[in-house]
RNA sequence: GCGGGCGUGGCGAAACUGGUAGACGCAACGGACUUAAAAUCCGUCGGGCGCAAGCCCUUGCCGGUUCGACCCCGGCCGCCCGCACCA
């Protein structure tokens, strides 16, 4: 009996498919199945992560190749960004050579995985090629009034003179310089995705193939709400400027009789002229936005406001409301100003009372009376509308909609609806991303580059041993001449967010040498996307992006999808325990061992007798050093048992813990699998009743496998491959056609998991081609079931019994051979029978007394 | 605060639509093989009582619906994730 060797037989495999080309795309017209893993980022290193995450996408790629599907399965690298520009700053590294050299360690790392990856179709995002492609398309949103130039905030490092991502300010600081962080405001280009805030709210529904998590959360992220947008006009004189007054939003238009102040944000416009005229003023509003940002300090902060001494007109009252200035209104929300009801707010009744407000309640709950009072507790519940005139009596739904109405009657308002979702800022004021294909001239403005001067390319003769963007300091680059009138002019220098290059990916690998961006035949055939799968930490930016940037380019004619992604699965993360020395430093999984007292130990450390704490089963990090990178496992168990391990232990869609004891189970199956096809004999015929068995035992693991598989049970699936393994060997009576039979689906069903084994074990049967081309097993349901069932007996509710009995007998029969079965007699000696429920196929339970 | 998810052996987990709770794997323990170890194979493995047949308890807690509840309903407790002064 040979021992099975991953070592040899892996790579002779990879190279058999290799030389067949036998992952490129077949385009044959059947039907498709595109199967795409999110694509990585090239750090440096394919980490374990990837590996789950790859591996998934491959079980489904192989499983439907097999299921007759023209299957697309492509990668490619999402590779401009900081890092690249951090490794260029710290090491003196160009981005370009950096990252490409990234890429070529990572392709040769995920090629050792055994993927089905169509390599042919392989891009990066920084390859002119592809953003020059992007830039056209860019042009054509600009055309189309997609894009827009307005001023936005950014993060301004003071000390480094540069604009910072989100992610390099650390507690309000810059990471490099320490510096405390500005808001400085920029000219900058922005994305139209508010157009589309509807359709994007609207598409959800039709996207029954991804988490409803994931969907909520894109709908909370849109924030869409309807409500009343209307102005209060000053009583008495108007500040200058606002002669109309001051507009307002609102969602509860129905509480206008219960206004107690109208609430300025501290960077309202007229809270800002107030404050130019008045130093108290000023000092107040710079108070406001003292205090840090983070959650704890928001939460904590406490309300503070300024009585500005002037005074609004209620809409319906007449009467006098006093305008404040207060720090908890937003001001990039609705319109930066509110009108209070203390009663029905818990925001505004702190600020209420604090202030010595009136709180006026005007929804009473069912049963309060005309006394209803609110305390410290604003009502927020449903109830009836009162002390409100006209719309006394009404509930809130009823009041909100006449509230609207007779705004709009009167023509100081109307009804609105507004959304959290602003539209996209895509400059980035960085060297290392796509190019803004804009020139900009003194005379003629933002002018479109030529279609035919495209890409515009990265020049590569830079530096990065000053802060800022080198493509601003280039001595040439920026400065051509300005395509429409000739005169001197300078191209924009800002590059496109990252997310801008992922937004459009997945149409590019249709037909990844297409002259258009996309080619519309081939998009046509392939998209939408049938399975995305990748971390749910891209459920909101990223399949956003890329669902607005689908409906813009098919909008534009570019293609004809509106969802890019049919379907969509989250991964979880692959995790390790944590090994730290009694001095705090961590310590790496291959460094630890037991030692003799349970505990563990440090390998290196063994002399001295310390032993490691044992801290939390935390995502693999580099900080907490709690890594195993793949090649270990190649090394030492096999890609198949790797490949198996990660998805065998825990549901897809969950954290899996890393741990050596597991992957050795892998192996082991690995090796007992094997041993089934080694030990097979063609000449053993079995004996017919083993054989009958074993086919009713291949039929019923195909089904269960089929449907783990087609269900992303994983971890289901693989647990019927190990108790089918242990059948086939358990049932060593059984040869012949239902040997052949049950080893030809084991081969078959373990293809996808473990792609090198299966196909050895289809050689050793002597099947000619590869099992990868070789179609899926199908089950018959009939030939799944038992012939004789085991009904458990329950009585009362317990099981006490048990009988057996033909498949399909039907209740009246199984009754009474449950009545006459002596264990059941014996236990209802001295009851009566009251009711017998029979569930055919399944239990009879005995009600008795 | 709002929204979502989860709670099952020592551990990762399974249980199709309400029908034998704990499949499969890990760890542990016992045994076989071996001079020995590794590897491999066989067996035990939720808790309690019992010589045994068997009985009782058990899916975070309390209650409900049902012949029957891990599953459905109500209420609590705990953990995780997302958003968050969004009017």
């Amino acid at each position: 009996m040979a021992r099975y060797e991953p070592k040899t037989a892996e790579p002779r495999q990879q190279a058999r498919w290799a030389q067949a080309n036998a992952f490129v795309t077949r385009d044959t017209g059947r039907p498709k199945y595109y199967v795409l893993e999110m694509f990585p980022y090239p750090s440096g290193n394919i980490h374990m992560g990837h590996a789950r995450n790859y591996v998934m996408g491959d079980v489904v790629a192989r499983s439907k190749r097999a299921q007759g599907f023209d299957v697309l399965h492509p990668m490619g690298w999402d590779a401009f960004g900081m890092p690249a520009e951090n490794a260029a700053m710290e090491r003196g590294i160009h981005p370009k050579g950096w990252t490409y050299s990234n890429i070529a360690t990572m392709r040769e790392q995920l090629k050792l995985l055994g993927l089905s990856l169509d390599w042919s179709r392989e891009f990066a995002t920084c390859d002119p090629e592809y953003y020059g492609k992007q830039q056209a398309w860019f042009l054509e949103l600009y055309r189309r009034g997609l894009v827009y130039r307005k001023d936005g905030v950014v993060n301004w490092d003071p000390v480094d003179n540069t604009v910072l991502a989100n992610e390099q300010v650390i507690d309000g600081r810059g990471w490099r310089s320490g510096a405390v962080v500005e808001k400085r405001k920029l000219n900058q280009w922005f994305l139209r995705i508010t157009d589309y805030a509807d359709d994007l709210i609207e598409g959800l529904k039709t996207l029954d193939r991804w988490p409803e998590k994931v969907r909520l959360m894109q709908e909370n992220w849109i924030g869409r709400s309807k409500g009343l947008q209307m102005t209060w006009a000053f009583a008495g004189p108007a500040p200058e400027g606002f002669d109309a007054g001051v507009e307002i939003y609102t969602t509860r238009p129905d509480t206008l009789f219960g206004a107690s102040f109208l609430g300025l944000a501290p960077d309202h416009p007229l809270s800002k002229q107030l404050a130019e005229a008045d130093p108290r003023v000023a000092e107040f509003v710079a108070k406001c936005r003292e205090g840090g940002t983070s959650q704890a300090d928001i939460e904590q902060a406490e309300k503070i406001g300024w009585d500005t001494g002037l005074k609004v007109r209620h809409p319906f009252t007449g009467a006098d409301v006093p305008v404040w200035i207060a720090n908890f209104i937003l001001s990039e929300y609705g319109t930066g100003a509110i009108f209070a009801c203390p009663a029905h707010d818990q925001r505004d009744l702190d600020f209420a009372r604090k202030y010595d407000l009136p709180v006026i309640p005007v929804v009473r709950p069912e049963g309060a009376g005309d006394d209803f009072a609110v305390d410290d507790e604003a009502y927020v519940g449903p109830g009836t509308i009162f002390h409100s005139d006209f719309l006394d009596g009404l509930d809130i739904e009823a009041a909100k909609a006449e509230a609207v109405r007779r705004v709009e009657a009167a023509g100081t308002g109307q009804g609105a609806t507004i959304y959290r979702l602003r539209d996209w800022g895509v400059s980035r004021q960085r060297y290392w991303g796509c190019p803004i294909p804009i020139i900009h001239c003194p005379s003629c403005g933002p002018v479109e580059v030529p279609a035919d001067q495209l890409p515009v390319e990265l020049p590569e003769d830079v530096t990065f041993d000053t802060p800022g963007n080198p493509l601003d300091r280039h001595p040439t680059w920026k400065h051509v001449k300005c395509p429409s009138c000739g005169a001197e002019a300078t191209r924009e220098t800002d590059t496109l967010d990252t997310f801008v290059d992922s937004s459009w990916y997945f149409a590019r690998f249709t037909d990844p040498k297409a002259a258009q961006p996309i080619d519309k035949a081939a998009a046509d055939r392939w998209l939408p996307v049938d399975q995305y799968i990748g971390g749910v930490e891209h459920a909101v930016l990223h399949l956003l992006y890329a669902r607005f940037v689908t409906r813009a380019l098919s909008d534009a004619g570019l293609m004809d999808v509106k969802e890019p992604f049919a379907g969509l699965f989250t991964q979880g993360m692959v995790v390790h325990e944590t090994y730290r020395r009694p001095d705090g430093q961590w310590v790496e999984p291959t460094d630890v061992e037991l030692s003799n007292d349970g505990g563990v130990r440090s390998a290196r450390q063994r002399s001295t007798g310390e032993t490691l704490t044992i801290g939390d089963i935390e995502k693999m990090s580099k900080s907490k050093k709690n890594v195993v990178a793949p090649a270990e496992i190649l090394e030492s168990h096999g890609v198949d048992a790797g490949r198996l391990f990660v998805l065998s232990d825990s549901p897809p869609e969950r954290d899996v813990q890393w741990t050596p004891g597991g992957v050795e189970g892998a192996s082991r199956f690995v090796q007992r699998a094997w041993s089934l096809f080694d030990a097979y004999d063609p000449a053993f015929a079995g004996e017919d009743k083993a054989n009958a068995d074993l086919l009713r035992e291949t039929h019923k693991a195909v089904k269960a496998v089929s449907e783990g598989v087609e269900g992303f049970r994983f971890n289901s699936a693989i647990a019927k491959l190990y108790a089918f393994v242990a059948t086939i060997r358990d049932n060593d009576k059984a040869g012949g056609e239902a040997r052949r039979q049950a080893l030809s689906a084991l081969a078959r069903l373990i293809a996808p998991f473990t792609p090198h084994l299966a196909e050895e074990c289809w050689s050793r049967l002597g099947e000619d081609g590869m099992v990868l081309d070789a179609p899926w097993p199908v089950w018959d349901a009939a030939l799944a079931a038992d012939d004789e069932v085991v009904l458990p007996i329950q009585i009362n509710g317990k099981r006490r019994a048990e009988i057996r009995v033909a498949r399909g007998m039907e209740p009246s029969a199984v009754e009474a051979l449950v009545l006459a079965d002596e264990t059941v007699k014996a236990r209802l000696e001295g009851l009566s029978v009251k009711k017998i429920v029979v569930v055919k196929d399944r239990i009879v339970n005995l009600v008795a007394g």
